[in-house]
DNA sequence: TCTTCATTTTTTATCGATATTTTGATAATC
DNA sequence: GATTATCAAAATATCGATAAAAAATGAAGA
């Protein structure tokens, strides 16, 4: 029944079996975080109805749930407009995140078993190699990168065991994310990013929570940094 | 053009200016904290219509909304309910409204000036005179307390120059209310509440952000306790 | 008595049409 | 010339109706 929403990914069979609003929402979401939708866009219902092939109910339910997530703003009979990208708001935002995840770290530390570890390991050695790969090759291993990435955090915190502080931890990651993806120092590897990744595992095998905590919170300050310099320009 | 929404506060002079999604919404939301609408409880949009006195359209766009914050469960093409409470999910919700509270009195200690300093005791004093109201009489008072509380808690917060952190703050404390709610736990003033905020406030005030840190985690987790222990009744 | 399957009923999801609101352009007034 | 008023055009919000899906009902067979 669904058709191919007018995105990258082609429909699966998972596809099947969801509510249209489930499907816009998710491609919405894809096209906002990847910049597809560029930030302060306007979002009328008329074009998008069109760009997706799809009605205005589920379009509207779904940019109504976007924007409870701070992806879109709603503004009364204005209509949705992509939520802006900022400096001020990235700084603010890095904090919040900051938070959640020196907490997350902390308590998968505390509470992870081997198995947790075991696949932190296999995380970090994941994203060493596409690291590597990231100083030779260049854009076309980038997506690659920002998954390993994005997995090897993500296996950092699975262990805390509070999914109110992984379901935070996501919301902020996808905000994140847009400033990462429209910045194009992600590239410039100036820093050695490896070397954070590996500190960072070194300690969460150690299990010294304070160490891990201080790092991940330097490592975050540093990427933040750069993109505010960018995004300041 | 709007009509007053089935809920207690009549029609304010704002809400001409709002769309009736924006009201419905708001309207679940309050209803769904104070437990008017029960945890658990399925939430079918023929029934809300006419509760509600609204089309379906605004309805569902608000659910969609409240399921992003997670005060409502969606499930496609099987509707909404109400999230439920659970004792589990409170011990995870409060570590994460913990991580976020601290990081955020941290901050504004660092920040806040006089006139922040000033507002939180102004905050403290309101809910001093409050907590003693609360010991002689009943539940007639109970409403006031709550806010008088959440006010000053937030107060603490305030200076923390960090929009996000606020925000998920809100997000958080929304859930924990309907926790506080459904417990009877408010009224037992067992504890010497008085005392603990006292603390609290002279920590900010001496602006000793470790100390204040330590006594506002304390603060939560024997809240929490305390409503674990009844819900596990 | 318990399944299984078909049928009915209820509930949910979606569309198309309409009413309302905002925006933009043009004219009128100070 | 700047400001306000008026109207037309566009966009948004909302409703009612319909299509689709799930749940409930009940009959037939083991």
């Amino acid at each position: 029944m669904n058709s191919t929403l007018r995105t990258s990914t082609p429909t699966t069979k998972a596809d099947e079996n969801r509510t249209l609003t489930e499907c816009v929402n998710e491609a919405l979401r894809r096209d906002i975080i990847s910049g597809a939708h560029r930030p302060g866009e306007k979002l009328r219902i008329e074009h998008l109805k069109k760009y997706y092939s799809i009605g205005p109910t589920p379009l509207r339910e779904a940019l109504q749930r976007l924007s409870a997530d701070g992806l879109v703003i709603a503004i009364g009979n204005r209509g949705f407009t992509v939520a802006p990208l900022d400096a001020e708001e990235l700084r603010d935002l890095n904090i919040a995140r900051t938070a959640l995840e020196i907490q997350a770290v902390r308590l998968s530390i505390e509470n992870g078993d081997a198995d947790w570890e075991a696949a932190v390991v296999g995380a970090a050695y994941r994203l060493s190699k596409s690291d590597a790969l990231l100083k030779t090759k260049g854009d076309d291993v980038l997506d690659d990168w920002v998954r390993a990435n994005e997995a090897f955090h993500l296996a950092t915190v699975t262990a805390c065991d509070s999914q109110w502080l992984l379901r935070m931890r996501d919301t902020l990651n996808a905000q994140y994310e847009r400033y990462r993806r429209a910045s194009v120092a992600v590239q410039r590897q100036d820093r050695e990013l490896a070397k954070e990744h590996q500190g960072i595992l070194d300690a969460v095998t150690a299990r010294d929570a304070d160490r891990a905590c201080r790092l991940v919170g330097e490592h975050f300050n540093v990427t933040t940094g750069t993109l505010i310099g960018e995004l300041s320009d």
